[in-house]
RNA sequence: GGUGCGGUAGCCAAGUGGUAAGGCCGAGGUCUGCAAAACCUCUAUUCGGCGGUUCGAUUCCGCCCCGCACCUCCA
């Protein structure tokens, strides 16, 4: 069944297929500004994304799929940034790109193949530039900056539909003095030492040294990378407008050809019913998250559990939501373990997922995860754990595992697998990282209560071992009992 | 003002011209010193309101009410 994706463009879902004679599907991804942690809202778009690569590979085979996503690392933001901090913009973006990464690893979300960086290309966007003036779809303005000429494109506004649109007029005053009219965009923009500090390059022949505008590093590094015309271009819909429109403009100007066949974008996170702001106190980073006690994983799930294209409203009980659904989700699993003496290899192509075969199908439907999460939990009500044999539970774990695992992204946990160790390898799950909640260091004290209460239980000195369970209740520690053990967790805030 | 989206059980959320997926919560049960976990069962005569089309609409059309987002550098 092949992957169908609503596309922008035509307003109507789409096959996703390679368009180079290779077979690699070319997949560009608008990456985020490396000025300050990126919040939830952003990682609801690249964990989308990122089911989306899965879906990709699974479909057309992990070297058939070259992944792009771009770091905007100068730009007004993070350039404010260095201004306010005083710190270099090297300095400033690699504290944030580390940041980005160390969380796209906590969300297990695959790398990109490639992930240019601007200030890494400032020569291919320069010549882009040059290309662009050559052929007069470009000018330099009266302060040395280059602007693109809108009226130069014919196609401008395909992609939003611009004309059907009143666009409120806000620029008039601070950015019309050097273009030719309003709605020209910059392509490279003049050195201003009062607020540029020391970012600057030599521009493109012609203009003054300065720096890239935003637009331009996609076109160019999707260009060096993939080439003249990519297969799928995504990000979240408020780059549908300007911003991708302006790459097409830049793109297909300069290239002579059609940009990209496809592009896909994911509606914006709500927080509460509204948009997410650190005024209105519902702004989240996934660090917030996970100081409240909350895993990375659950936040992965609670980021798919609405429609990509519908805008999903997201709260804390989401969160603890997708805690219960994901634990159910390993029993699943861990069911399924005790009945394989060992782990089987699980393909890296997609095979036939038996009864979880509507999870695919729900999810190349256009991408529908809450769909498919809906058909996970289905698949998983029917399966006969009391009276399965070696080699159905071997099916089942291969069918669980490509589709929970390697589509969704959520890997199984393995809270088991000390007791079981020697019984078992791990192969067949060993490239997925474990994500677990974070264990928070446990105080000294509270250790302390926990054994005088394991002890009263073991002697069975109940009403001492009831009272202590309460005081750690009353510290905020829970004290979970096993046969053998008992675990400390602390309660949620 | 313009463009677009949405209003489905306590909460989150799919979906279809033929009579409402799934998750969470809740209730009951099994198990268990307690607690937690796990497992089983139950939980919308109804899909914002009013009309219309239809044998039949939550699903199509019209109007109304409410909410949200976007409209030049925000995923």
């Amino acid at each position: 069944m092949p992957i169908r994706l609503f596309d922008s463009l035509t307003r109507e879902p789409r096959e996703l297929k390679p368009s180079h004679p290779d077979g690699v599907f070319r997949f560009y991804n608008c990456g985020p500004t490396v000025y300050a942690p990126a919040h939830i809202g952003n990682f609801r778009t690249f964990v989308v994304n990122d089911v989306l690569r899965r879906l990709l590979e699974l479909e057309f085979g992990a070297d058939k799929v070259k992944h792009v996503r771009n770091l905007t690392d100068v730009d007004d933001r993070t350039i404010g940034q260095t201004q306010k901090e005083k710190r270099p913009l090297a300095e400033i973006t690699k504290k944030w790109t580390d940041k980005f990464h160390a969380d796209c690893d906590a969300l297990n979300c695959l790398r990109p193949h490639v992930e240019p960086t601007a200030t890494g290309h400032i020569r291919e966007q320069v010549s882009m530039i040059e290309c662009l003036m050559e052929k007069g779809n470009a000018y330099r303005a009266a302060d040395g900056s280059v602007y693109f000429k809108i009226n130069s494109f014919p196609g401008y506004g395909g992609l939003s539909r611009i004309k059907e649109r009143e666009l409120k007029v806000t620029n008039t005053v601070a950015d019309a003095d050097h273009k030719d009219s309003v709605s020209d965009f910059a392509l490279w923009k003049a050195y201003k030492p009062e607020e540029d500090g020391d970012v600057k390059w030599p521009g493109p022949r012609g203009a003054s040294e300065g720096r890239p505008g935003w637009h331009i590093e996609c076109s160019a590094m999707s260009k060096k990378h993939l080439g003249d015309t990519i297969d799928l271009h995504t990000g979240g819909v408020d780059l549908l407008f300007p911003h991708h429109e302006n790459e097409i403009a830049q793109s297909e100007c300069c290239n002579g050809t059609t940009f990209a066949h496809h592009w896909y974008h994911s509606e914006h996170l709500l927080v509460e019913g509204t948009t997410m702001s650190k005024s209105k106190g519902n702004y989240y980073t996934l660090s917030d998250l996970v100081e409240k006690g909350y895993s990375p994983m659950a936040v992965r799930y609670a980021l798919l559990m609405g429609h990509p294209r519908k805008q999903l409203n997201f709260m804390l009980d989401s969160l603890r939501a997708a805690e219960s659904a994901l634990r159910k989700l390993n029993a699943c699993f861990e069911q399924l373990y005790t009945k394989l003496k060992t782990l089987p290899e699980v393909p890296t192509r997609k095979v036939h997922w038996g009864v979880f075969e509507p999870v695919w199908v729900a999810l190349v439907e256009d991408l529908n995860t809450p769909a498919a999460i809906g058909a996970l939990f289905t698949a998983i009500d029917q399966i006969p754990f009391a009276s399965l044999s070696e080699s159905e539970s071997k099916d089942l774990y291969i069918g669980l595992t490509q589709s929970k695992a390697m589509a969704f992204g959520i890997p199984h946990t393995l809270e088991m697998s000390a007791s079981l160790s020697g019984s078992g390898t791990l192969k067949g799950s060993a490239n997925l990282s474990i994500v677990e909640r974070k264990n928070s260091e446990v105080p000294a004290a509270i250790t302390a209560l926990a054994e005088k209460r394991w002890a009263a239980k073991q002697a069975k000195d109940f009403a001492t071992a009831d009272a202590l369970r309460k005081e750690l209740a009353a510290a905020g520690w829970s004290m979970l009992d096993s046969k053998t053990d008992y675990k400390l967790e602390p309660v949620k805030k």
